[in-house]
DNA sequence: AATAAGTACAACCGCGGAGGG
DNA sequence: ACCCTCCGCGGTTGTACTTAT
């Protein structure tokens, strides 16, 4: 009976790529309505058996992207929460675009669903780090000088506040000597780039409430977080920590953290 | 109002690993 | 050991929609 409505309603008229019996591009509600009918009496898996099963006209790769990305019941729709966009930062800083392993500390998100969140959110941002670097540069110490009037204004108005840790911060040339002990077989340029980012994050952490007046926090943000993208390999991978126990993975820069750590 | 640029997301493609014959 | 099929993954493309100019 399905393959009958299906025939009915399937014409060539329907304008969609049809390619030696495979039919191609954007799903029907009907050919929706088939495959969920298909995993309720087959369950999951076998997806090549589906077109001989049901009479769509999709081949198994298809069917089972739609089914993982589109169709399973426990999918989660809407935006990407906040809570969730950490997520995944954070576990992209450790896996790379292992986008099926980051999936999978996100219930409800599929791997498609995070990497176009990623690649339209973040990625875009990536061509233009190589000519932010020095840009970024000039910001963070200017961040840095206002962080230091800020901290000097917050010594005078609250005197209970001990923020010498926060002062402790190391500046750009400590961080890449620092890098330069700790990974010593990095090129200049890595050890360079990497203390930047390295520093840029830590005052990024620590600027996080405070108010900056010609820039936005967030762009900054973003705009370091580029710098680093194309170095996760070198740095990341290496530096974070995490306990085998412990799935959810934490940010930790440097393998001397900080005194506010 | 028109259109170019940007964004979001669904879907396809190629590749490689696993497993069975 | 080899071949074949199936499956899953990451990269990429296509397109509808939104926003900016």
């Amino acid at each position: 009976m399905v393959c009958e409505i299906f025939s009915e309603q399937m014409g060539s008229s329907w304008g969609f790529i049809e390619e030696i019996g495979w039919r191609k591009g954007p799903w029907t509600s009907d050919e929706d309505r088939l495959l969920i009918e298909y995993v309720k009496l087959h369950g999951e898996g076998r997806w090549n058996s589906v077109a001989r099963l049901t009479g769509l006209r999709r081949n198994g790769k298809s069917c089972r992207l739609r089914w993982v990305n589109y169709l399973r019941p426990d999918l989660k729709r809407g935006q990407i929460t906040p809570h969730e966009e950490r997520i995944i930062l954070e576990l992209h800083a450790r896996w790379g675009n292992r986008w099926s392993t980051i999936a999978r500390s996100l219930p409800g998100r599929t791997d498609n669903e995070i990497k176009n969140y990623w690649r339209t959110h973040f990625k875009k941002k990536i061509k233009n780090s190589s000519d932010n670097v020095e840009k970024s540069r000039a910001r963070l110490w200017k961040r840095q000088q206002f962080q230091q009037q800020q901290q000097q204004i917050n010594n005078q108005i609250n005197n209970q506040i001990d923020i010498k840790k926060v002062m402790s911060l190391p500046t750009m040339p400590q961080a890449k000597q620092e890098m330069t002990i700790l990974y010593p077989n990095n090129t200049i340029d890595q050890q360079d780039q990497v203390g930047f980012f390295y520093s840029s994050m830590l005052n990024n952490s620590t600027s996080i409430s405070q108010s900056e007046p010609s820039s936005s926090n967030e762009d900054i943000m973003w705009d370091d977080l580029w710098n680093l993208d194309d170095f996760y390999g070198h740095f990341m991978i290496n530096t974070t920590t995490y306990n085998k126990t412990n799935t959810t993975p934490c940010l930790q820069p440097m393998a001397t953290t900080p005194a506010f750590y």
